[in-house]
DNA sequence: GTCGTTGCAAAGCGTTTGCAACTAT
DNA sequence: ATAGTTGCAAACGCTTTGCAACGAC
């Protein structure tokens, strides 16, 4: 998915749900699409690929990493799933649900989500100021935390 | 170069001049480094590692690509240059000049280059709304550009 | 039976690292 | 002479791809 979310977001509401939502797009229920359901379902906020194939550190079975990477690709295609990329590392994948957005820290890798509604006005400023419409969900928006702030700015 | 930016820009004037610096930070001056600082003075925008150790499409030799990579940490530690990370893309090479911030479609990748002042209303209200500090410069504000919104929300 | 999907292995991309040879100081 | 630096090759982390076997429909 190079552009995700032109797909409204469909915030299933259960694993059930969001196999109905396989079906009627006509794509197959497989075990290993159930798991990454399930593994995003059971995790508290967004999962690395990586974490989900290895079935949560043991609560669930494990996966082919290329298998996941690719339910992962589907299902956000059809907007059950988006992905954020917070700094370097790998990307993280989460439940397409509400709209969120993200803030990260450069220098501790802290973050924070928000809904999308605080940042509007900020984002009209930005919009009127470079013609752009923002949207920090798939990338946030990287800046200084307020601990790292306070730590001056000389190195660790 | 995990926190880039943490030394003030110096803005090299001309290739000498940032030799110069170079000396006065006790750094040698081999050719490969020379040619780094050349390609950079050399290029129009940003540039990738590849770019400059292809010597810019034939524009200036060859050198090796971990000696660049190598040599832009280098430079990027004692504040001569920075990078920013359009998209999914190769990182972006450029000398560290003024307070520059970049916004990219995510759709396209087109980007805009913009003075860090004219973003400085947009950024505190995100400071206030967040505490976190936004800096547009390593990682740019990522949204839909102009000509993309008139096409719509649909799939090209 | 068909065709989407899987698991495995291998490749891909951008970047970093180990190391002996080199060279700016 | 003594570091810092180079070029090469090999590894890295994350992600994608080719392909035969498999399984959902």
């Amino acid at each position: 998915m190079t552009v995700p979310h032109e797909t409204r977001p469909l915030a299933p509401a259960s694993v059930p749900a969001a196999i109905t939502t396989l079906r009627v797009r006509g794509l197959r229920v497989s075990a290993a699409r159930r798991l990454v359901l399930e593994a995003l379902f059971a995790a508290e906020g967004p999962v690395t690929a990586e974490a989900i194939a290895a079935g949560l550190g043991g609560r669930l079975p494990l996966s082919d990493l290329a298998s996941v990477y690719r339910n992962l690709d589907t299902l956000e295609g059809i907007g059950l799933v988006r992905h954020v990329h917070l700094g370097h590392g790998p990307g993280l994948y989460s439940l397409a649900g509400a709209d969120i957005e993200y803030v990260t820290c450069e220098r501790c890798g802290a973050h924070e989500t928000l809904e999308a509604h605080r940042l509007e006005a900020a984002k009209q400023l930005i919009e009127r100021e470079t013609g752009y419409r923002p949207r920090f969900t798939h990338f946030p928006i990287v800046g200084i935390c307020p601990a790292c702030q306070e730590e001056g700015h000389a190195h660790p």
